[in-house]
DNA sequence: CGTATAATTGAGGGATATCAAAACCGGTGG
DNA sequence: CCACCGGTTTTGATATCCCTCAATTATACG
């Protein structure tokens, strides 16, 4: 059982870390969350992340997307879920959940299922609800950014909002993150065409912003990265 | 007492009309909505709606927004409520919610405290979980239409979730709706500038999709407008 | 009527898209 | 070890959608 609970710890460890953020979490509520891992999948880039309307997936590792599909093919991403966050089918029409780097989920139908069972003041429970808040939030923002940001800025908020959900969910220091996506899906979460994406990339670079390299991306100067995509202090 | 329910019900009437269409409600749900409306509110354009983080309002009549609004005055509209919806704080840093047009609302915290203690199982409750995630809905819809869609587009889907937003609510016939905002107002929730907003509804009239008289609009062709913004069959 | 607000029009500029090609890069097989 | 290969990044040139600025007309309201 020592294999197990730790490799279990592993793949929940984001998700843990990201709801010890909201509440602090009792003994117990760690105990609870001890389960065993069920179907662990790997998804290739651009493949379906769910097979029903009603599966839940707990992203592990890469990125993945809730996008909504026009019908002459262009995308827009309306979020990007990455390792801790849970994802389901959208209550959108021509939603669509899938893998936007190659990615790991397991399935969270009995995570969520547990949840459900617990004391709805308990620590556990507060946290989850304040995480909901929090994803709404994100499309809020989501939606400043698109409607009222340029190019750059939107930039600039996407990648400081990034380092931030990274931070909590345990998976970044404050400046260095996980950067597994290709400049197109970029591109789509942030309403751009991929080479205006390259090019404003290049220009958060020179600015001395951000650094890129072998899958990681480094803020260098958080402060001002926020800044330039008008994070709230 | 015949007055005060029959002036009750006038306000209420929205509210219940859209819950009404996501599930059926039961006659004990309809009495337990009898409730006597409180602290009514007129609200001037631009006033903020909400003087307390906890404070909760129904929209009765007019448009109340949630806007976000950036340290250089741009401002995102990120949500329009119309009669019947309900709006709170934002859990959105440089948030607000303020009157996009001049608008009256009701104290909505007794309708909330009611629901709460309604059976999980009951239409309303129900009807209530459908409307949030409709809600949701939305937010994913303004993200398409500000990442996705051309100005002309993005006009066109949102006159036509308007459309069908007022129709839930029993305040349009699937053709015509009240239409109190001032073109400046369209411009912030679109993401586009006022001129830009003038002439593209300009367009939209050429095209016969629309016309405006008297603080209404007439959606000619519903169906065109539908197809030209994108909303799924 | 006169005044303020909103809608409309025109001219010109800027941000971003599109198109096309070139350089880069990690893997894979000869 | 090198040549190739698909995918990704980068670059350049041109087009376009939409913005900004500024002025004019329409509309509502006292």
């Amino acid at each position: 059982m020592g294999l197990a609970v730790r490799k279990s710890s592993a793949l929940l460890a984001p998700f843990t870390a990201h709801l010890s953020n909201y509440a602090a979490l009792g003994e117990e509520d760690l105990n609870g969350l001890g389960w065993e891992p069920a179907d662990l999948q790997l998804h290739a880039i651009r493949e379906p992340l769910l097979s029903g309307p009603e599966e839940v997936r707990l992203v592990t590792s890469g990125w993945a997307g809730v996008s909504r599909v026009l019908a002459d093919g262009r995308r827009q991403i309306l979020h990007v879920a990455i390792a801790g966050d849970i994802v389901n089918a959208p209550p959108i029409a021509e939603g669509e959940v899938s893998a936007l780097t190659t990615a790991r989920t397991i399935d969270a139908g009995p995570l969520l299922e547990w949840l459900r069972s617990q004391a709805a003041n308990s620590g556990v429970v507060r946290a989850w609800t304040l995480a909901q808040a929090e994803h709404q939030r994100l499309l809020y923002e989501q939606i400043a950014r698109l409607g009222a940001m340029t190019a750059y800025e939107r930039a600039a908020s996407f990648i400081t909002e990034l380092l931030a959900r990274h931070q909590r969910a345990g998976l970044s220091d404050g400046r260095r993150m996980p950067w597994p996506a290709t400049q197109e899906v970029i591109a789509d979460v942030l309403g751009l065409s991929m080479v205006h994406v390259n090019r404003v990339l290049q220009q958060l670079r020179r600015d001395g912003m951000i650094e890129t390299r072998s899958g990681m991306l480094i803020v260098c100067d958080p402060e001002r990265l926020a800044a330039a995509g008008f994070a709230p202090a």
